[in-house]
Formats: structure tokens, sequence, C-alpha cells
DNA sequence: AAATTTCGCGCG
DNA sequence: AAAGCGCGCGAAATTT
């Protein structure tokens, strides 16, 4: 069931039930669309050659306003767990350009997994209606604006996801193979080892004196083996392995570093993912508890840069690749009304500012210390310059201080538009009374029970303190693709050729997204433009974030044909 | 035989 | 021993 609403999200009209066929046909007028659960609508909209122009997707929101703390003394927040929260996520697709996943568990009017709720039982009018009224009953400084602005940017978002699902990555697979066939040599037979490693095994062996039978693939034999030999190492971590001074080292870390590109993306991964010149993967909007994406399928936010040279734009487009510069500590600069951290971000270079500052020595300092003060580092060089930090910035670092005790009390902290972190849950709980209780009693289990707590109570700490730079820096990027989005629309079809028919085929648009990060696919005439609404996009979720703060969010774009270019 | 855990590494 | 945040994925080992 869907249901027309106008502009303010107010329903208009009767709601209308339809089954996907009709569905394009139906949402051909409306300027914006309420349902369900992107997913579950919007790959067969787009592949009828259908788009929507803005969205409401209430599963998504539904789980913002849950947990929201702006929304917390709503009843919508306080009723216990309905329907609508058992709802999963509907699979992306099926997309008729693609054949069905490999893993596929269902498919669309399939069966429903176990513990899910069926959304087409579900009436959306209600849940629509309970969700305005939450947004309107929020509060807090710009709630209800803030939160409007959160449902609405993870919305869009979801519209993205499902574009870019539907456009696909270019992906060169002759390139791809090119690439793996340099490094590993030949593709081999199934399963043997690609020529260049079955080498390295060999040299492996000899360098520790062991058998032809040992497989450096098996960590308990390898490493049994290294020790046997004595080479002093208790793991197979590259970083341990580095400092290492022994023979085996520099063949062992080779083996490795091509046995990682082989299983995660060689010849199989190739075969899995690239269709007909298309990588697509699976977004999942707001997978992350902190309102970043996750992907599922093909590893896509780990892309590793050795294959991004196969990303290559179409002939006659171009890839316009643009990516926030220091988005993370700019963001922190504009949560805490930090000016002086904001003046440091003047130039592209935010941590070149802060050496300017004259708060640190050197961009190292800078970077490591404000990544630590973000992630909650306590060793090292991060925590040296930190005091030096706190006293050039001490807006800034208080704010993510406060977080951080804030979650060592087991509170939730939210970000700036307003999503909320989750409690530590039953476990941690757990820990902290039983430590409690077991500080009364002497030896060792006790101490080693409170130490144990000690540890869990900082470590949610540095969850919540990087919870809500995170988060708030997820939220810029929401905007900031949503923004991308409606304007890469508004600049209409470009000369080239495509068909008709689908509405991308002759217009810039996005295809990749990684967390601070976009690809634009775009024909040639159009790369200034798209630059230039990039630039502007990012101006603008700067502007919706953070008001008149003054803070900058320099990017970094760059024209390329292939991926690989852009860095 | 199938499901789950461990280790390690790629990305931001 | 733990260790600065957030993820997905694959291979081998381990458990059921």
């Amino acid at each position: 069931m869907l249901r027309r609403a106008d502009a303010h999200g107010l329903p208009r009209g009767d709601a209308t039930t339809t089954g996907r066929g009709t569905l394009a046909e139906t949402v051909g007028a409306a300027d914006r669309v309420v349902w369900d659960d992107t997913n579950r609508w919007y790959p067969a909209l787009l592949a009828a050659g259908g788009r929507v122009e803005r969205a409401y997707d209430l599963r998504l929101s539904r789980a913002i306003l849950r947990r929201s703390a702006l929304t917390a003394g709503t009843p919508f927040a306080t009723r216990p767990p309905g329907e609508w929260d058992a709802l999963g996520a509907a699979p992306a697709g099926p997309d008729p350009t693609l054949p069905a996943r490999p893993d596929a568990l269902f498919e669309l009017g399939g069966a429903t997994p176990r513990g899910q709720v069926a959304p087409s039982d579900l009436d959306p009018l209600p849940e629509l209606a309970d969700q305005l009224a939450a947004l309107a009953g929020a509060t807090g400084p710009d709630a209800p604006g803030r939160l409007r602005l959160l449902v609405a940017g993870e919305s869009a978002g979801a519209l993205v996801a499902a574009e870019m699902h539907h456009a696909g990555l270019p992906w060169r697979a002759d390139v791809h193979d090119e690439i793996l066939a340099g490094v590993l040599g030949p593709r081999p037979r199934p399963g043997e080892r690609p020529a260049r490693m079955e080498e390295l095994a060999r040299t492996i062996r000899a360098a520790i004196d062991a058998p032809p039978t040992l497989n450096p693939d098996s960590h308990p034999d390898l490493l049994k083996a290294l020790q046997y030999a004595g080479v002093g190492t208790r793991s197979l971590r590259k970083g341990d392995l580095e400092r290492l001074d022994h023979p085996v080292v520099e063949p062992l870390l080779e083996y490795k570093r091509l046995q990682r590109l082989l299983t995660a993306n060689g010849w199989t991964w190739l075969d899995t993912w690239v269709r007909d010149g298309r990588f697509r993967t699976e977004y999942v909007v707001g997978g992350v508890v902190t309102g970043r994406w996750s992907s599922s399928g093909g590893g896509a936010l780990q892309l590793p840069r050795q294959v991004r040279r196969a990303v290559v734009a179409d002939p006659g487009w171009k890839l316009v690749v643009a990516d926030a510069a220091q988005l993370e500590p700019r963001v922190l600069a504009g949560l805490a009304s930090d000016e002086r951290m904001a003046d440091a971000g003047r130039g592209v270079d935010l941590y070149a500012g802060i050496v300017a500052s004259g708060a640190v020595a050197s961009r190292e300092h800078a970077k490591v210390g404000m990544l630590g003060a973000m992630y909650g580092g306590t060793t090292g060089d991060s925590a040296l310059v930190l005091p030096r930090l706190a006293r050039a910035f001490p807006d800034a670092i208080a704010l993510v201080e406060r977080a951080a005790r804030a979650g060592e009390r087991g509170e939730s902290v939210t970000t700036r538009l307003g999503r909320s972190s989750p409690g530590p849950g039953e476990a941690w709980h757990a820990a902290q009374t039983g430590a409690y209780a077991a500080e009364g009693a002497d030896g060792a289990e006790g101490a080693d029970a409170s130490a144990r707590a000690r540890a869990q109570t900082r470590a949610w700490g540095r969850f919540t303190r990087n919870f809500v730079v995170q988060g708030t820096a997820a939220e810029w990027a929401l905007c900031w693709l949503a923004s991308i989005r409606r304007r890469l629309w508004e600049l209409g079809t470009g000369d080239v050729a495509g068909a008709a028919a689908e509405p991308l085929a002759r217009r810039a648009h996005l295809v990749f997204f990684l967390h601070d990060e976009v690809v634009v696919h775009a024909p040639e005439s159009l790369v200034d433009d798209v630059a230039a609404v990039v630039a502007a996009a990012a101006e603008e979720a700067g502007r919706l974030l953070f008001g008149d703060f003054p803070v900058d969010f320099p990017l970094s774009v760059a024209v390329v044909d292939d991926y690989a270019q852009a860095k």
C-alpha cells in the first residue's frame, strides 16, 4: 500500500493499493513517496524506467526515531516493540540487468525470513502519522527541524543507494584481469596456487627449513614452523612480522599480500560480482550504528587501491571523484562551535592549519593527535600531543571528552541531527556490578574482574566518544549525497549516446560512495558542471548541519578516466 | 556435514 | 595483556 503525500509529508488523497507492476504509473505524478522500505519498491521502479523525487522511508526513519534522545519523551519511543520493529530490510533487487545474487536467500515475493514481518501486512498510514507526531514532539534545540532533516537525509540516502545499485560501478574485467596476471601470474586452474605464490611458498619453506607439506595458509602450522625455526613471533600479523629480522619475513609478507589480493579481489571475485561491465553491491543505509553505510556483497567499501584501475569510465564519459578533506575533525569543530579549530581548517589542509596555529610542531603530530582525540588513543605520539591540542582547541577536545565520560557512565550520546547511540548492553552492566561486588573481595580474581570491568568501561567511552563525530560526519555525508543527487538531476542530460527510456543513461549519476567520498559517472560534456555540483553540495551540507557557524568543508575533486588516477 | 569462531587485512 | 573508532569478507580451525 502506498500513499500520496504533499511537500510537508502530510497525506494527500486516498491510500493507493498497488502491485509493483503498476508502481511506475502510480507514483509517476507524485512529488514525494512514503513507503515501508525503499528497497522493497524502488529497484523495480528504477528497472521500469521510473524515478522518485523524494521519499520517506518508514523503516529507516522508525529506527532513528525509536532511539533518538530527542524523541525519548514521546509515546512513539516508549511503546513496546511492535511489528514495524521486526521489519527486516528487503534485499536490494532483483535487478533485471543482473542475475540473482549467488547467495540470495530469497527473492521478492518469496518467503519472508524467519522472525521478520512481511511489509505488505503492515499499514503505512498509522505508522506515518505516529512518526510525524514523534517528530513534532521532539524536544531540544532545533529539535523537530534537526530530526526532520535527519530522516529526510536517511530516506534520500536510501534512494541514492538503490540508484547506485541500479547503475552499478563501471568495471573493466579485462583491466582487472591484467592487474591480477601482472602480480600473480596467469589465472591458475581451480584448486591450484598462482605461479608466483607457489614460488613464494617454496622460498618460505626453504627459509625456515620446513617440509614441502607446509601450507602457508594454515595459521597454526605456519606459526609452529616459524617458532621451530627460531623466528620469534607469536602472531602472523603484518605489523608483527615487519618488526622481525629474518630472511623468511620478506617472502612471507609478499605471499600474504598476494594471498589477500587473490582471495578478496581475485578472479573468483570478478566472476561473482562483475556482470556486463558493472560491479553491483548492496549498500546498507544505516548499516552501522553510527549512521554510516555498510555494504553487502563484494566488499565494496574495501576496494583495495590496487584494483581501482579497473574502475573505468565508459567511452565519452568521465569519473568525477570527490572526497571531503579531513571531514571528521571539521565536523568536530562544527559540533563544538570551536572557532579556533574552524580557523585552522580555513584552508584545504586542516592539519597544516593546526601546525600554523602553533599548537603542534608537525602535520603528522596534528593528524595522529586529532585521530587520537576522536578515537580515544592513550598511547604513543597521539597521547603525547593531546594536551597541546586541548590547550589550543579547548572546545573541540572538551566535546569528545564529555562524550567519552557519558559512555563510561553507560549513558547514550547523540549526533548533531539526533541519532542516538545504543546502550552498552547487559553484559557491560553485569561486568560493572560484578566488579563492584568483587572490589570488596580479596584475591586475584576480584582484582581481575574489576580490571576487566574498567577496561570495558573505557572501551564504551571510546565508542561514544567516536560516535558523536563519526555519526555527525555520516549526517554531513547524507546531506551531501542528497544535495548532489538533486543537483545532478537538475543538470539534465549530457551530450552523449544512451537509451532515452533509461533515466540515468544520459545523465551524470552517482556510482560510488565511501563515507566521505563520492564517484560520479558523467558525460564528458558535463564534467565541469558536476565538479561545481559536488562543491556546492558540500557547502550546502555544512550549512544544513551547522548553520552560520563558519566551518569549511573543502573537497579534493578529480576528473579522471579511472578511479586509481584520483589519488 | 554444517554452523560458528578465529585470525587477519582491506577501506574510511 | 591490552592496545585508538567503525565495518565486510575469506580461509582454516573449531565446535556442534
